[in-house]
DNA sequence: TTAGCAAGTATACAAAAGGATAGTGTTGTT
DNA sequence: AACAACACTATCCTTTTGTATACTTGCTAA
């Protein structure tokens, strides 16, 4: 990506409003929230996960947390929910199509940082006050 | 990116452990902060600014968290802070090459993004309950 | 009829993030 | 002498986020 193609795409962002003006920082913002991110990351390993499962993959989360977390991926077309009116209930998630290019966006992002890793845990040693 | 490279990822990223044993989680999170985000984008789009124009380009952003997300950014190297003991004193801020690196993909993802805002809307504005 | 499960919801509380705003130190300008 | 500029720091207070845990609902099996 060139010089040009960057400032147009800042200019798109448009950064220097506030976020009621600018629906990508608001979309940005909720996507890469913690949980929602580890959410999408453990949806994209195990592809179908019921509600307990993702609780037992997404370390430390609170049901309360979980419902809202999943509750607006499903509002936003990253997760489908699918309920078996079962007994007892069973709920599935799996990530749409869309969610599985946000997953991927994220893995690509984590693909450049794992190598970079070292240097920020370095830099951030040798950095006093 | 085939699955079997995802998969791959999945396991570096190593999500179903707490994030003490995962320092890849623990820069995610830091670098999509929502204030580390836009102070990342604006020093994008003009290259060097100072104190108070970050200020003025990051639209309501507290000096207190100002200072505090362009610290972690310092700490973690991707920003360059620059003093020159004028009077009154200059405090330059830029970014690092990886600083650079981290902003292209922060635009790629927006990339991204920007087509689907609108059917991300539309979702929501169909989501009841 | 009581027990039990899944997928939550509800409630109470604690912790963290963030906003508003005043203050600091230095020196040039009015 | 008072004020302004700059880059913060400090303090108080509100809001948001999150945890822990008890409760609910519907049905089925013992």
């Amino acid at each position: 990506m060139n010089d040009k193609r960057m400032q147009e795409m800042l200019a798109n962002l448009d950064v220097e409003n506030p976020s009621e003006v600018c629906p990508i920082k608001d979309v940005l913002a909720t996507m890469l929230d913690k949980w929602t991110m580890m959410i999408v990351l453990v949806l994209g390993k195990h592809k179908v996960l019921r509600f307990a499962d993702v609780k037992r993959s997404v370390v430390g989360i609170s049901p309360k947390m979980l419902t809202k977390s999943l509750r607006t991926l499903e509002r936003d077309g990253h997760v489908k929910r699918t309920v078996y009116p079962e007994v007892p209930i069973r709920v599935e998630y799996n990530l749409t199509d869309q969610g599985s290019i946000f997953l991927k966006k994220l893995v690509d992002l984590a693909d450049w940082i794992v190598p970079h890793v070292p240097a920020i845990v370095k830099n951030r040693e040798e950095f006093i006050k």
